[in-house]
DNA sequence: GTGAAAGCGCTAACAT
DNA sequence: ATGTTAGCGCTTTCAC
């Protein structure tokens, strides 16, 4: 491997300039740069990163930690990411804490170790809860979570509003027993919870809702009872898309149809949501644009770390699909 | 920061000393090691990743490129790769290239710059083509796509059997016009084709077989033009999960029922497959198999770099579902 | 605008 | 078993 010095001598000049001249710095003459780059050209030079990290103290690299690498919601998110970095020369280093935070730790403190520029991370609710920037040090944007008071940047769905208007909808089309599967393991189930209690509240009817661990599996087994006692729910509510799917597993296992006999209606507009008949009514998330907003978010604050805090809320879509239709009673 | 040489005074020892008993090396009395490690704990001591990678220039790092990071297939991939590699104490580095071989070019390169010790890569097919270790600077295995004259250690599915034996299946159910519709962009859909092309030969069937790139759009469309020619054929048979997807999206959006008017199978038991009714018949792979089979060849490879050519391969499952049910016709 | 030289924090070779 | 020390390849003063 070409060194440094080699590319100097080549061009002859000092290692200086060839420095300087890699770097985009000023203080070197357009000649100077010319001869640098055919040097590094015919050398096929590509400089050490280790000796540049260690001598400059900064790196390119940015940090993606998600809580679920399998969720498309985190893919799309993770793809958004990496083109935005990819256009300012930046590149991300992708972890899954897989909702576990001890796997969480681990690659926040790789992080550190890795003296990466920033962190973008959805954040598990044990680590939510009390997280603060100084604990950290690298800047730092949450996507998917936070709660009202995390001191944070982060970007997030307006989780209260989708709740409220995915229970809304469904007490429109004149459902009453409305019940609502939510997530233990983040601070959106949460969020999405109150909506709909505001909903229910709002038209006079009684909540019922109930935490769910986030495996699709635990889920259907919670579905599975819920729907084998009679008289059925007029509708089934779930907070995420792991638990929507446990839900329709649960529905199919036992033979209940919908929205026949019971309404369905969820959270992420997954593709199997359009193809399972008659489609699931969603509220979809702008899910490329959270990512891309996130990664704005931090490198502005790689910028500038002293401005304020930001969070920016986005607003989710309501699709209506055949699965919450009107039946005749 | 801490430095080494802050523990070495803390601990009343050499820089040296720390340095060895850090790393495990031998040559250091329990007594020191015991003291080292006090004054880590005390002193909150993180090595330097970069000084020890520029003066080792070794990193305890690995790549993994997988050619679409949302679909299930590679995220399990990468589940069990980081699982194992946590284990033996190895960071991954996860990037998507998207399918576009200059995304995967910048990213073997950037495998190159950050001086990894080894890579797992799902090919895109141009950089299949002619692919020779000698050409990276790191041990290289290959996962889910290689060729037969391929001279790189891989895992893959055999996906000559695997495309032999689901159209064996239709042809056993009676379907006798089966249309097989393969990805063009990687070498899978060209081996499972050739199974195909088998199975119909051996069967006396003639075949009838399209190539399509590699989204779910793209497959809709092809497919929404051949449903609404009459009469149809018998069967459909799609090559890989996202094309699976883009045929039940047509079949939806032309009202086609399957397996009444039409038998479907496919690749890859992702978990819709199992929601839609009746259930879609796929060969399921060894998944998770699959990737910590990658990350062992590697970690065996960058142990002895001068062994044999290893390639593994997989043998798939058929699950059998409804979409491919015999009607009476 | 350019060059000489110091030194980032660590590992490994060598000495004891 | 332990210490001393020379660099790894680069960036960044500082002097010219």
């Amino acid at each position: 491997m070409a060194r440094i010095s080699d590319v100097a001598k080549k061009a002859g000049v000092s290692v200086a300039s060839v420095s300087r001249a890699l770097s985009g710095l000023p203080g070197v003459s357009e000649a100077t740069r010319i001869r640098v780059e055919a040097a590094v050209k015919a050398l096929d030079y590509r400089p050490d990163l280790a000796a540049r990290r260690l001598r400059s103290r900064r790196t390119n690299k940015l940090g993606l930690i998600v809580s679920d690498i399998c969720n498309p919601f985190f893919t799309e998110i993770g793809r958004a990411v990496e083109d935005v970095a990819y256009q300012h020369r930046m590149r991300v280093m992708l972890c899954n804490s897989d909702e576990d935070p001890e796997k969480e730790a681990f690659y926040l403190e790789m992080m550190r170790d890795e003296n990466v520029s920033g962190v973008i991370l959805s954040p598990t609710l044990p680590l939510l809860s009390g997280l603060k920037t100084s604990d950290h040090p690298f800047p730092l944007v949450l996507v998917d979570r936070c709660e009202r008071d995390s001191e944070v940047d982060a970007v997030v769905l307006d989780n209260f509003d989708a709740g409220f208007r995915l229970t809304e909808h469904l007490i429109a089309q004149g459902m009453r027993r409305i019940v609502f599967l939510y997530g233990s393991a983040g601070s959106t189930g949460a969020q999405r919870h109150q909506g709909y209690l505001a909903a229910m509240a709002a038209a006079g009817l009684a909540p019922d809702a109930e935490p769910i661990a986030p495996r699709a599996e635990r889920a259907r087994e919670v579905v599975e009872v819920l729907l084998s006692r009679k008289p059925l729910p007029d509708a089934l509510l779930a907070s995420n898309g792991l638990i929507l799917q446990g839900v329709v597993e649960a529905a199919r296992a036992l033979g209940v149809s919908f929205p026949g006999e019971i309404a369905l209606a969820g959270f992420d507009d997954m593709p199997w949501t359009r193809l399972i008949e008659p489609g699931i009514t969603v509220i979809a998330q702008p899910t490329y644009e959270i990512g891309r907003a996130a990664i704005e978010l931090l490198l502005a604050r790689i910028a500038s770390p002293e401005q304020a805090v930001r969070r920016l809320v986005m607003r989710g879509e309501l699709k209506i699909r055949g699965s919450s239709r009107k039946t005749s009673a």
